[in-house]
DNA sequence: TCCCTTATTAGGCAACAAGCGAATTATATC
DNA sequence: GATATAATTCGCTTGTTGCCTAATAAGGGA
């Protein structure tokens, strides 16, 4: 689960999650969005790719990339879990 | 915003976050909980409070931290916006 | 005022992250 | 096999993060 916060850390790759969601693209696509070398951002790919949060499959030459909602939902559930905003009741036990 | 994906890439910045759900604490007492020296949780602290995630009133020669719950509520709004779980359709266009 | 407690800031170092250009791998086509 | 295209890995530089010890600031009580 670490290594999903960390991914989300950088701004570049949060503009990534959210380019794919408007659906998967070849990473070259995605490197036209920035203006960075095709190596960094290929770096970039590679850490949203170790946290789970995409997955890379190759077309011909290409290797198209696509979201994976599910880890994405879960690690909302665990931020959710970490606030526990959700839960029943506001978290103060005592506190004098 | 970003400030507060940063804050939150660290485990044990979101360990002081989930201890401080439990009820406000002085630096101190939530230095109990690490094997860390003070300066570094210090040093931690001074994160969560640039981001905006916790603040530190002074209660005599302690400093008391609390969670500033509007902010991680902001933050959680902002994450299912980047991965728009909760809008209405799911986001593949075409896609042959 | 002097001392003790609490917490922060300052300084320094090792480890890591982000960026680039060049080289490499993988696939498709001729 | 040779060539072209797409993407990654490699080697390197630069800047940042995380950690420590030592020093400093802020308060409370004798």
């Amino acid at each position: 689960m670490n290594l999903v916060y960390e991914a989300l850390a950088h701004p570049t790759r949060r503009q990534i999650i959210a380019l794919l969601r408007q659906g998967d693209r070849p990473a070259g696509e995605i490197a036209t969005h920035f203006d960075i070398a095709k190596p960094t951002l290929s770096g970039h790919l590679r850490v949203l790719r170790e946290a789970g949060l995409v997955i890379g499959e190759r077309h011909g030459t290409s290797i198209v990339y696509s979201l994976q909602l599910s880890l994405l939902e879960e690690s909302l559930a665990a931020l959710l879990d970490l606030f526990k905003i959700d839960s029943a009741k506001p978290p103060e036990p005592d506190r004098s």
